[in-house]
DNA sequence: ATCGCATTTGAAAACGTTTTCAATATCGAA
DNA sequence: TTCGATATTGAAAACGTTTTCAAATGCGAT
């Protein structure tokens, strides 16, 4: 491939001055301009991306760390972090963890070996400190979907706790009092924030909580069908079902119909995420909204900012709050006065 | 961040000798390599990625282009091709085109300044000509999902045709024979190559090609709830419905839900893809099984295969074959004999 | 013609690596 | 000891850019 040197004789000029054009850097009389212009053509010149990242060092690269790359969830992250940066001139670099220690460990090693010049990261299994550490490094970071105490600029996160609360509170005020929760079996902070909001509408109900009633597994759709199993399996008497996520909840309704339940009728349903399949199953799923792609366009967005202004642009609110979207999975048992 | 020259120097060694440790390129005196060890580890001493690349002309990173980066399909071609490339210590970078030709094109250009060492590449929009300059480039590339005539050895494709066929001829041999198809409005070869496929299985099965009973939107779940709507406003008295893919599929059902109409008791539905929706939907999907995650994951080990031995490897099969994935979307209308 | 100034230009250094090549150190054998 | 062969080392060139800096050119005013 044609390099600037190529170029440089081609036109009759010095690498210098192809060099100028080429980013119009500064001023170069018309003819020779034309020249180099004719000569790139010819050549089917392109500049070589590398050997400007590294006298530069600016790679216009962002790199993101996701969970999965296969996934309703994290397609909507990686797309929002997409449209944002693209619209900038910038290039995106996509790496998973699989939510494996090492695997997010050796991604952002990588992001960072290639020289990214910003990072977004959704990391579930690398510890606090290993996190602060990056943030610590001077290129700018934002950690999506995990808050880091003492670290909230750097955060840009879901009220989760609060979502939980939000479905459990619907489901109480449709009447129902035998509630399971089908969480997570990941050890992460947002599962122990969800019980919490499960927890706290329940004892604003007075509705004792009962460990039976919760269920943990793997977060995907299996896991959801095999919990649902187990819940009705317990004998508990549920009227309705609360889940850690949308897959889940996809696959506790499969299991409940497949059984000869009917949702809403016999039991209700409330999933978590909001992500497409929620609107297509059948019933469309009663869910929690949770924004991933504006919040991965914010963490776009402020990397960016920081990027050409040196500065953590603080002054935006970097936690967002969950919404009920309320659809046809939950059956109102009985009118009850809050 | 520290660079190979402070290495070297907190070693007491020369650059060189670093890079042989780094490498093992070459032997190094016990001591020395210690020495070298321990400076890195002292100094959190990384390579640079981009020197390094500049200097082998080799980034081990493949690159890769696909449609949208949030849909379930895609999420399954880049799982595919990042699997396999992790596996052999490779790197994947992804770009979307979203259908655009400006996009795709803009998109290649990055990849390939990047100097990426292969190129897997998903698209619709450019023609075929463009494709060829590409391929008569000197770096291992792989189309996905179309066949470019004269390059059948490059590309990794479906018999589209036959996947069309199959569905509809499913559908004849259950006893439908007023059978609508919801196709797809973008100008591609496999949008042409299933309206052939749901032709020859009509013609096979004597029921007369109807113009009105195609409708093209489109391909997505909203394309599909609009076509849907269009059919049955048409009052074509059709038994059954075959989709371009399966979001179409679950626009069209919801629809049909919607409008009061039973899946599949009154009418049938048949979609295209079995991405994970497919099987979530109610009733399940029936559906033709596009082996994509297969495609991509055989695509990224030709290419990577190439880069080692320089010769493309011809001898396996590149084209797929689609089959049916009998669900509940369905009815046996009436038992015929083929 | 000559001077001063602004514009345009090219040579060379820099970015951080790998690799070639020649020099040195080590060692066993004569 | 001395020789030759071998193992280890470092200096320097190379990869393809950008940028600094000094030199060359052009031009209007005297």
């Amino acid at each position: 491939m044609a390099n600037i040197k190529d170029v440089a004789k081609a036109a009759g000029v010095s690498v210098s001055t192809v060099s100028r054009v080429i980013n119009d850097s500064a001023s170069v009389v018309p003819d020779k301009r034309q020249a180099v212009l004719a000569a790139m053509e010819a050549l089917q010149y392109r500049p070589n991306s590398l050997a400007r990242a590294l006298v530069n060092s600016r790679s216009d690269c962002v790199g993101l760390l996701v969970g999965e790359i296969d996934s309703p969830f994290f397609g909507a992250l990686m797309a929002g972090v997409h449209h944002v940066v693209h619209d900038s001139g910038k290039h995106v670099i996509v790496t998973a963890g699989y939510h494996h220690i090492d695997k997010e460990r050796e991604s952002i090693r990588f992001l960072l070996d290639r020289r990214c010049d910003a990072l977004v990261i959704h990391s579930k299994a690398l510890p606090d400190d290993e996190l602060v550490q990056l943030l610590e490094l001077d290129i700018p970071i934002i950690i999506v979907n995990r808050l880091i105490r003492g670290w909230e600029h750097r955060c840009v996160y879901l009220d989760n706790e609060y979502g939980a609360y939000l479905a459990t509170r619907h489901l109480l005020t449709k009447g129902h009092r035998d509630i399971a929760y089908i969480g997570t079996n990941i050890a992460i902070e947002d599962g122990a924030d969800r019980v919490h909001g499960y927890r706290r509408a329940l004892e604003e109900f007075s509705v004792p909580f009962n460990e039976r009633k919760v269920v943990r597994t793997f977060p995907d759709e299996e896991g959801g069908h095999s919990a649902m199993a187990e819940v009705l399996n317990r004998n508990l008497g549920v009227t309705a079902v609360f889940t850690y996520n949308d897959a889940m909840a996809a696959g506790a309704i499969t299991l409940l119909q497949d059984s000869g339940h009917r949702v809403p009728e016999e039991i209700s349903v409330v999933g978590f995420d909001d992500v497409i399949l929620a609107r297509l199953l059948n019933p469309r799923l009663t869910t929690i909204r949770y924004p991933i792609y504006d919040m991965g366009a914010l963490a776009a967005r402020i990397v960016l900012h920081q990027l050409d202004t040196k500065f953590a642009s603080a002054d935006q609110p970097l936690r967002f709050t969950p919404r009920l979207i309320e659809r046809q999975s939950v059956r109102d048992v009985a009118p009850v006065a809050v």
